[in-house]
DNA sequence: AATGAATGAGAGTTCATTCAT
DNA sequence: TATGAATGAACTCTCATTCAT
C-alpha cells in the first residue's frame, strides 16, 4: 500500500517530520472545531507556530494536510489496534480483546476519528482511495480473528455473516465516536463494550 | 419539535414551497456530487432554474439550503418509514417489517441520505440540534417497537439492550450508504437486510 | 480569424463591450507604466472604476485583460490602416499612402502598440498565436499592395523582395514606437515618414 | 561608460566572476523559456548549481540577474562585432562586411539578444539606460562606417540619412530575432543579409 | 563562502450576498 | 416577484529575500 507522497522544499527528513506532526495536531483540533473547509490555511499555520509561507515549504496544498491528518489518524489506529491485538490467545479472548481494543483506540482517539470520518470526502480522488483501502484492511485483520474463532470452534459462522460481522465491528467502533452525542448519555464505554460484544455473540 | 423558521421575502406560501422544493432538489445532485462547500450558490439557483436574486428571496443564506435539504431528507425518511409501518402486526413481524423498512428507505433514498449524513456537521448549530432532534425520534420509534416485542415475549431484553439496539438499528441502516463502497460488493439489499437481523435476532 | 473567446458571467453584451472597453484603457495605460507583471488586477479594477469582484465578471483571467488590449491595438491599428487605405489612387501614390498611413497609426496609438509590442509574449500559446496572425495579415495587406505596384510598373522587384520589402515596412512601423527614445529626438514623424520612404524608393 | 556595479558580499573577484557567468547561462535559458517574470531565482540558483542562499551572496536583487544579462548579451554582441570589424578594407566592402557581421551576431545569440531584448523594460530605470546606451554606442559604431562610406564616395548621403540608416540597420539585425516566426519561414541568413543589403544599397 | 529554512507581503481568484431595476 | 450586475472580504498559494548555522 505505497503512501500518497506528500511533496516538501524543505530536505531535512527529520525536520519534515516534526514540521507535519505540528500542523496535523493544529489541523485537527481546527477541523474538529469548524470543519476543513471553515479552517484557513493561515489558521494552521499560525496555530502550528509558523509563517504561512513556512506551511507551503511542508506541503503542496491544502487537501495535502487533510490527507496528511487522516494517514496519521490510520496510522495511530492501525499501530495502537495491533498492538493490544499482539498477544496469542485462546480464540474467544482475543476476539473479546479484539473488540474492546477497538472501541478504545476510537475512543482514545475519538477527535482524530471523527474529523477524519467527517472529511475524507474532501480528499482528492487519490488520496481517499488510499485511505479506503486502510479501512479496508483493518476490516480485513477482523476477518481474519473472527475466522480463527470459526475454526478453533468459538462462532458457527457463515462465511456471508463473517463478511458482515466484520463491517459490524468497524461500525461500532465508529460510531461510538460519530454518535456520541447519543451514546455517551446513556453508557461508558465499559457498558458500551460490553453491550456491543453481548449482541455480537448472543448472550442472553 | 418546532421547525426551525427559513425567512423569505416572498409572502406566497405556495409558492415558496414550489420554489424550496426546486432547490432542495438541485441541492441533492450537487451536494452529492460534490459536497457543500464547493457547490456555489449560483450553481444552486441555475441548476432550479431561477436566478440567484430569486433564489435569495426564498432562503436567507447557503445554509438555509442545507438545512432544508437535511428537514426535507428526514421529512421523506420518516414518512416512509412510518407509511410502511401503517399495519397491526404481532411483535416478531413487526420488528421485523420494520428493519427491512428503516433499510428499505436508506437504499431508495441513499444519496440524499448520504448527503445529510456527510454535511449535518456545517449546519450552523439550531439547525444541527433539530436535525438531531429528527434522528431522535425515529430512534424512539425503533425503540417503541423493541418494547413492544418484549410485551409480546418476541425478545427477552434489558432496558440498556434496547437503547443499544436501536441505536445499532439505526446505524446499520445508516451504513448502507455511507459504506455502499464495501458492502455493494458482497450483497443485495434483500441479503444485507437478512443477514442484519440474523445478527440482530441471533438466529443462528 | 476566429476569435478567442474571453469568458464572461455577465449576459449584457451591450454591458460587457462598455465594461470591456474601461478595463482596456485602463490596462494599457498601467501596463505601458510598469508591464503586464507589475500591474495586479485590483489596480486595473479601481483604475477602471469599479471593484476586482466586478472585474472578473468581465473576464476569466488576467491574462484575458492583456489578450483584449492586444486584440483592441491590432483592431485599432487595422481598422485606422484600413480606412486610410480606402481611397483608389495610382500605385505609387498608394504605396507611399499606405506606408504613412501606417506610421500616422503607429504614431497615434504609440503607447497601445508599445504595450502590445512587449508584452505580447505573455500571453498564453493560444492567443499569441491569433496576434501574431493578426499581424501577419496585416503584413499580407502590404504585400498586396506592393504587388499591385509591381503589376502597375512602379516598382521592379522579385517575390523576395517583396517579402522582405513588407516586413520591413511593418517593422519600421514599430520601430517608430519601441525605438521612439533614439528616433524622436531627432525626427518628427513627417520626417522620419519621407526620410523611410526615400530609403525604401531608393529615390537619391 | 560607467557599469553599473551590482552588489556582492563576496570578496574573491575570480569567483564573482565564475557564480555569476553560470548564472546568466543558466538565467538566459530560463527567462528565454519563461520570461523574467515567470522565472524564479531559485530555478536561477538550481539551474546554475548553487543554493538561493548562496545566489544572494553574488547579487542584490533579482533585477541584477536580469541586468547582467542584458550587460553579457550586449558585451557578447560588440565583442564579436567589433572583432569581426577589425580589418581594414574598403569602404563598400567594409559596410558589406559590418551589416554581415551584425546579422550574424544576432543569429549566432539570437536566444540571447532575444531574452534581452524582452524584457529590457523590467530593468531598473539607471540599468535600462545604461542599456540603451550601449545600444547607443553600437548604433554610433554603424553610424562611424557609414560616414566613412560616404567620405570614400561610396555612399551619396545626407546627415540625416545616415542616421536612420543606422537605425535601420540595427533593427534589422533585432528583426532577424524578434520576427524569426515569420522570416525564417522564408529566408536562410544569407539570403536575409543579401536581400537587405540590396534594400540598403539599392542594387536594383 | 555556502546553505536552506523561514518569512510575510502580496498576488490572482472566488463567491455569498445585496439591491436597483 | 424576478433579475443579474455589483461588491469586497476572504481564500489559497507564491516567491523574493533574509539570516542563523
Amino acid at each position: 500500500m505505497s503512501k500518497r507522497q506528500v511533496p516538501s522544499v524543505v530536505k531535512d527528513e527529520r525536520l519534515i517530520q516534526k514540521r507535519r506532526e505540528q500542523m496535523i495536531k493544529s489541523a485537527v483540533d481546527l477541523f474538529q472545531e469548524k470543519g476543513f473547509h471553515r479552517t484557513t490555511t493561515r489558521e494552521i499555520a499560525r496555530s502550528s507556530g509558523f509563517s504561512i509561507g513556512t506551511l507551503y515549504e511542508y506541503i503542496g496544498s491544502k487537501e495535502d494536510i487533510l490527507y496528511l491528518v487522516c494517514d496519521a489518524v490510520y496510522e495511530g489506529v492501525t499501530t495502537r489496534f495491533n498492538h493490544l491485538l499482539d498477544q496469542t490467545l485462546p480464540a474467544g479472548e482475543r476476539f473479546q480483546q479484539m473488540v474492546a481494543a477497538l472501541f478504545q483506540v476510537m475512543d482514545e482517539m475519538q477527535d482524530e476519528v471523527l474529523v477524519m470520518y467527517q472529511e475524507v470526502k474532501s480528499l482528492p480522488k487519490e488520496s481517499l482511495i488510499y485511505v479506503l483501502k486502510k479501512d479496508e484492511s483493518m476490516t480485513k485483520d477482523i476477518r481474519k480473528v473472527i475466522i480463527e474463532c470459526r475454526e478453533e470452534g468459538y462462532l458457527q459462522i457463515s462465511d456471508e455473516e463473517i463478511y458482515i460481522m466484520a463491517e459490524n465491528i468497524m461500525v461500532k467502533g465508529y460510531m461510538w465516536t460519530f454518535r456520541r452525542w447519543a451514546l455517551r448519555k446513556q453508557f461508558t464505554l465499559a457498558q458500551y463494550t460490553r453491550l456491543q460484544l453481548d449482541a455480537l455473540l448472543k448472550k442472553n
